[in-house]
RNA sequence: UCCCCAGUAGCUCAGUUGGUUAGAGCAUUCGACUGUUAAUCGAAGGGUCGUAGGUUCAAGUCCUACCUGGGGAGCCA
């Protein structure tokens, strides 16, 4: 990168220096014979001003000839000044446009409807709220890489494409030469099953797929997945590394993302209060407690998004649902051997009804029961099998969960809906941009 | 798959119990202005009212179907 640049989010130790900056036209004033070009450049926002009698007539051309988005390069001398938005701006002395824009660029500083932002996300995501999610999400992509690095976690890359196995739900499916169909996979867990047999402690990071007709704002057919797996850990240790994880993530976010969260006009208090350890919810209690508060759920139902929302309510940090019935839940959990009906697994709720953000279980390692769960879930021991070795060759404790990456960053920005929290959305009627 | 809602200018919307030539703001073009903060002021251009039928002397407005989206349910991260 040549050094005889300048990032605008630099600028403040660059006072009183002549300076050399990149970027695009985000707005545009004119007022007579001084004007301001507020320039973009993905660290931040310039106010750059431009004075006819310093550019003079050719310089004063070429700013009347700027478009909005118009990518530029301008030279001046960077200054303090309360009025400009940041503190400093820059005096243009000269001025040269890399790439034209005609005028008619959709996104304007005003509202627009959500149908007209997504059709044009590619452009949408040049919008300074939109960076800042961006920003935050890879921050906490990051803490998360840091956490488990931290904790010599090993990160495994499982396959995307997979023959039928994982969960219940839609499954998208594609033709794979003489094997059949190959299905886009729903979950890496059951690889990364297999490599805690080999690692200890591992975990997965990446994009995993839903084909269900869901249209919610917390759903989406595509999206990222943290799958850890744990040798010789159970339910109540998953649930201990869960927190001290999503603490850990919240605190970075807190510290190096508050110039984003401030754009977003996130309650930063609300983040602030989120400390482990959280609270532990049985299932049954929770369903006494939801029906005192006039829900309908009965003894056996999976908990509904309402129903989340009204346990939430009460708590200021996320909190973990525990041991549900063994019906609502996947056929790979652990019995829970205090109540044979239910099995040990948790639901992280984050607050203020942003609803589940990460399911974890204790998985079942008994080969005969695994064996007789997977027949009662009506599914093929023999596409199992490999799974089942799992069982068969030094079976093992061990427990793990999933941490839905886009929901994560719909809570901690606080934002109202999933899709703004990953770059090119994939849903039901969304294929492009 | 089910329920609800919406489609009028490039964008966001208004449009009365059906009634003259379809309205505004923003954006665009032209003009004015030496410190603006989504600048302001003046002027102009811009429409197959989602599509197809139907009712009516008359439909943006009422009816039917379809299309395209949005919100929610279920499912789940």
């Amino acid at each position: 990168m040549s050094s005889q640049y300048q990032t605008i989010s630099s600028l403040p130790h660059h006072v009183g220096e002549t300076v050399r900056v990149r970027g695009w036209v985000a707005h545009l004033r004119s007022s007579g014979k001084v004007a301001f070009i507020v320039m973009r450049d993905g660290s931040g926002i310039l106010q750059c001003v431009v004075v006819q009698k310093i550019v003079g007539d050719t310089g004063w051309e070429t700013f009347s000839a700027l478009t909005l988005e118009t990518s530029v390069e301008i030279e001046g001398e960077v200054r303090a000044d309360a009025r400009a938005p940041g503190g400093v701006e820059v005096g243009v002395t000269n001025m040269i446009v890399i790439g034209t824009s005609p005028v008619d660029y959709p996104i304007q500083p005003k509202e627009h409807g959500i149908d007209f932002l997504l059709d044009h996300r590619h452009l949408w995501l040049r919008s300074s709220r939109q960076v800042a999610i961006a920003r935050v999400r890879a921050e906490i992509e990051q803490a998360l890489n840091d956490f488990f690095y931290e904790r010599k976690f090993v990160r495994v890359d499982t396959p995307i494409l997979t023959s039928a196995i994982g969960e219940r739900s839609g499954l998208f499916s594609t033709e794979y030469f003489d094997e059949g169909n190959a299905y886009l996979a729903q979950t890496g867990q059951l690889y990364g099953e297999a490599a805690a047999a080999a690692l200890g402690n591992i975990y997965t990071f990446g994009p995993t797929f839903r084909a269900e007709k869901s249209k919610t704002r917390r759903h989406l057919t595509e999206f990222w997945m943290l799958e850890p797996e744990m040798a010789f850990v159970d339910s109540a240790g998953n649930m201990q590394l869960q927190e001290e994880m999503i603490e850990y993530v919240v605190k970075r976010c807190i510290e190096r993302c508050s110039a984003e969260l401030a754009v977003l006009e996130r309650d930063m208090p609300k983040l602030e209060a989120i400390r482990a350890p959280f609270p532990r919810i049985d299932y049954t209690d929770a369903v006494t407690t939801l029906q005192g508060k006039g829900s309908a759920v009965q003894w056996g139902d999976d908990l509904g998004a309402e129903d989340e929302s009204l346990l939430v309510a009460d708590y200021a940090t996320p909190i973990f649902v525990v041991n549900y019935p063994k019906e609502a839940k996947a056929f790979y959990m652990k019995e829970n051997p205090a109540d044979p009906r239910t099995v040990l697994c948790s639901d992280m709720l984050a607050p203020e009804g942003y609803g589940e953000i990460i399911g974890g279980s204790q998985r079942e390692d008994d080969l005969d029961r695994m064996t007789q769960r997977i027949k009662d879930e009506g599914l093929s021991v023999e596409a199992y099998d490999w799974y089942l070795d799992l069982r068969r060759y030094g079976t093992f404790v061990h427990s793990g969960f999933g941490l839905g990456l886009e929901r994560t960053v719909t809570w901690i920005c606080g934002i109202p809906h999933i899709r703004e929290a990953i770059a090119f959305p994939r849903t039901m009627y969304r294929l492009r941009p």
